[in-house]
RNA sequence: GCGGACGUGGCGGAACUGGUAGACGCGCAGCGUUGAGGUCGCUGUGGGAUCAAAUCCUGUGGAAGUUCGAGUCUUCUCGUCCGCACCA
């Protein structure tokens, strides 16, 4: 039965070299595709370039050249690497994501997003990375700093283009159920940024103003409680009450709090009403309160809040306990009875979360709110090398979004990228046109669209390379999801649910049938290897340390070495192995052996020299193996064969990858050990066929001595009789302890075979003098006698 | 703090829906082939008792439970790794 199977592998960034991560990679993806095309299903294994993005621009500045050439010959290098490797891909579906021929569509995929009111423009604060000058998207900040350049993330008030990603927080997080084969831990992690919470909102109203603030709070129930408001700095309530010299205070003073985790804050002098109840709430600008997460603003009910707690004895605000609990035991955060609260005394968290959500309802002061963690996704990037947003800004600061037929907006050569921040911004040449429409001035937009964009469709620009519009709708709904998505767990977040939305717009804005764009996603480990050190700390790569008279000497100067722990290859540490020295030493069947022979694909593989030493063993096992004289084969050689097959199909479908190694081990122990050598048999066809996938080059070097071809057709089909074991070895326990076997045939009868137990000496033994209970018969499984 | 994954020999790891724990590899030890060995072949290798063997005991982080039977299921506990983290 033949069927489609689109195999992809996460298209790597051209930085210069293939490294033994996307070998390792790119082999797991190869085995699957290989053995589909076996199976006689119609492959795409289509491979490309993430080439837009920083990284080329810093090069291309410290070695004086453009981000352009930079990448392209990186590809071009990168490209005769991979070819090394034996991949069985796609070139003709290549793509690299800077030529034009792919960042056009993306500028019409762009203008299609806008017209559907997914991609809009604002101001807002964002995440300025003053390193790389740039904005970045909350994805893109971990710790408070910039994942590439690791700079303290500054926030900015800018406008940016934004893709209204929140419009699918839910269906994201209700579709992740339906990934069946994803890894629970990519899930999990897509879940928590959600971060879906169900709870209320507040209006409070500003005293002696005409205003409200909405406050947003998963605990309503404790509305009673409260004593203070909270807001963050960047609130614009903060803005509208003090002058700008005084915001900057308070900004340097929360800046110089040590310890993230110390509460302070700054009296507003200003008070809201409680919603409920005829009292003033004072309001602070605190620096616990986050401005990316519901309305800034919290109403503080420090005893049931850690947080509001610590700042309310800090700042000796009143606390007023609303669930019943000891007072030893405040900040109380847990479920209770509602005290205190008139409205709400005896009832349960929940049930006055209800009656108090209505209440404010009728009230018209606030309402059943969802809140998600997610936000809008910022695409605007200050940065040359990336894809042109389509849109032009008139004089009197108004923009128009291009249309189709105005595409493309080329990105120019000429720039200098000396010049501080978006080089763009100083071509006047390119930046200022005639709008054709209106035939006023204007001004083309100069960010660059986040690369993250670029490596969301990817995918689905591979179905077809060479269309003139990004995409064909039946080739879509025909093709896609892609079956195995295989990659790093790095990508769990960003890509994974940039592309996850993109998926989902497209589908909405062309009437797709596809929902999500990967079937089955499979993460690999990483390669890890030791780590060397000189006595002043100085890293020092593998190929230079050597082993002498039990030391480890650095092989040039003889300085000694210390031995570092296992750790995630990295050039930092130098701790690499290139892939170029490993083919050239061992070859490429031994490579491809070892990537997948020690760890199971999903977990962490040391490399060592031992095992890429015994994997090259391996490889010359088979060819010696091959190339002896011809001896019969009994039936129990077809047998073990048989279950070889089987158990090899069965290991590659699971990513079982490693015992896919083992069972050859296993296969050649047998054959060797019973000095059965098959030649140019059928048999030998089965085995070769098999091992095809995982070892192509040395296969069909085989094959081309044996049977004079370099091909192979077809996987072969498993005979059920053979792999069907009549006799076995039946485990005999006394009281569910294992004592000895037996052998017998499959289906025997109890009567019969206990007969024969019972005349085993160990069994015997253990018998005499004592009743037997009961005779547990797992028919052809084991046998449990009790006694007593 | 929250969430996830996991804990099996000297090491990497096998063990399908509970049914012979340690497949396979590495390492180690012994023997052999060879002028030589990043080679190859044979044998052994969880721990303990016994000169040795047959044999016996014990054994999947720890404690308890369910079951004829637990590495696998349940509860508690300890530990490791990863992700998120002042999320109101």
């Amino acid at each position: 039965m033949s069927s489609k199977k689109y195999i992809l592998e996460m298209f790597p960034y051209p930085s210069g070299n293939i490294h033994m991560g996307h070998v390792r990679n790119y082999v797991i993806g190869d085995i699957c595709a290989r053995y589909h095309k076996l199976k006689g299903d119609q492959v795409i294994h289509p491979m490309g370039w993430d080439a837009f993005g920083l990284p080329a621009e810093n090069a291309a500045i410290q070695f004086k050249t453009h981000p352009r050439d930079w990448t392209l010959s990186n590809i071009k290098n990168m490209k005769t690497q991979l070819q090394k490797l034996d991949l069985d891909l796609d070139w003709d579906r290549e793509i690299a994501t800077c030529n034009e021929d792919y960042y056009r569509h993306q500028q019409e995929l762009f203008i299609d997003l806008y017209k559907a009111g997914l991609a809009y423009k604002k101001d807002a604060l964002v995440n300025w990375d003053p390193v790389d000058q740039t904005v970045l998207a909350n994805e893109q900040v971990i710790d408070g700093k910039g994942w590439r350049t690791g700079a303290q993330v500054e926030k900015k008030n800018l406008s940016q283009w934004f893709f209204k990603i929140t419009h699918y927080a839910e269906e994201l997080l209700n579709d992740l159920e339906k990934l069946k084969l994803w890894p629970d831990k990519v899930k999990t992690m897509q879940k928590n940024w959600i971060g879906k919470s169900i709870g209320a909102e507040i209006k409070f109203k500003i005293v002696d103003s005409d205003k409200y603030l909405n406050i947003f709070t998963t605990r309503p129930d404790t509305i009673y409680g409260a004593t203070f408001i909270a807001v963050s700095i960047n609130h614009p309530l903060v803005n509208e009450f003090l002058d700008e010299e005084s915001v900057n205070k308070i900004k340097s003073e929360f800046s110089e709090v040590d310890d993230e985790k110390d509460k302070i804050g700054v009296d507003l002098k200003i008070n809201c009403s409680h919603p409920i109840l005829n009292k003033d709430l004072p309001v602070y600008v605190a620096n616990f309160v986050l401005d990316n997460y519901g309305e800034g603003a919290i109403f503080g009910c420090p005893a049931h809040d850690e947080r509001d707690y610590e700042f309310a004895k800090k700042y000796k605000l009143p606390i007023i306990k609303v669930i019943d609990c000891k007072d030893e035991d405040l900040p109380y955060s847990g479920d209770g009875e509602v005290i205190n609260s008139e409205m709400l005394n005896g009832l349960s968290k929940n049930e006055a979360i209800k009656k108090v959500i209505s209440y404010f309802t009728i009230n018209q002061i606030g309402k059943e709110k969802i809140n998600y963690k997610l936000r809008d996704w910022g695409v605007s990037r200050q940065r040359y090398w990336g894809c042109p947003i389509p849109v032009i800004y008139y004089e009197d600061g108004s923009y128009r979004v291009l249309e189709k037929s105005e595409l493309p907006v080329l990105l120019p050569y000429d720039v200098n990228l000396e010049s501080k921040g978006n080089s763009l911004l100083n071509l006047d040449k390119w930046r200022v046109i005639i709008c054709p429409k209106t035939n006023k001035r204007a001004y083309r937009e100069t960010d660059t669209l986040d690369t993250f964009v670029d490596s969301s469709w990817y995918y689905i620009r591979f179905l077809n390379n060479k269309l003139g519009k990004p995409f064909d709708t039946e080739q879509i709904n025909d093709l896609l999801p892609v079956d195995k998505y295989i990659g790093g767990i790095e990508h769990a977040i960003l890509h994974l649910l940039y592309s996850r939305f993109f998926m989902k717009a497209l589908r909405d804005i062309y009437n797709l049938k596809v929902d999500e764009p990967f079937e089955q996603l499979f993460t690999q480990g990483m390669i890890t290897h030791k780590t060397y050190k000189t006595s002043n700390g100085e890293w020092v790569m593998p190929k230079e340390v050597v082993l002498k008279d039990g030391q480890l000497l650095r092989n040039k100067t003889k300085e000694l070495i210390e031995e570092g722990p296992c750790e995630k290859m990295s050039k930092s540490k130098k701790n690499v192995i290139e892939p170029d020295e490993i083919l050239k030493s061992y070859g490429i069947d031994a490579t491809r052996i070892f990537m997948i022979s020690d760890s199971p694909p999903d977990r962490e593989l040391e490399w060592t020299d031992e095992g890429i030493q015994s994997s090259k063993n391996l490889t010359n096992r088979i060819e010696r193996y091959f190339s002896k004289e011809m001896t019969s084969a009994d039936l129990d050689t077809e047998k073990k064969i048989e279950i070889f097959v089987y158990n090899i199909e069965k290991n590659i479908l699971n990513f079982s990858l490693n015992k896919c190694i083992a069972d050859i081990y296993t296969l050649f122990n047998y054959l060797e050990r019973k000095k059965i050598y098959l030649n140019n048999s059928n048999l030998s066809n089965k085995i070769l066929t098999c091992l095809f996938p995982i070892i192509p080059k040395l296969t069909i070097s085989i094959s081309k001595n044996l049977f004079k071809t370099d091909k192979y057709e077809k996987w072969p089909d498993i005979n059920d009789d053979l792999l069907y074991e009549d006799r076995i070895n039946l485990p005999i326990q006394i009281q569910g302890k294992m004592i000895t076997t037996i052998e017998t045939k499959k289906g025997y009868l109890e009567k019969d075979i206990l007969k024969s137990i019972y005349q085993l000496d160990k069994i015997k033994n253990k018998i005499e003098n004592k009743r037997i209970l009961k005779v547990i018969n797992v028919q052809d499984k084991i046998i449990n006698i009790i006694i007593n």
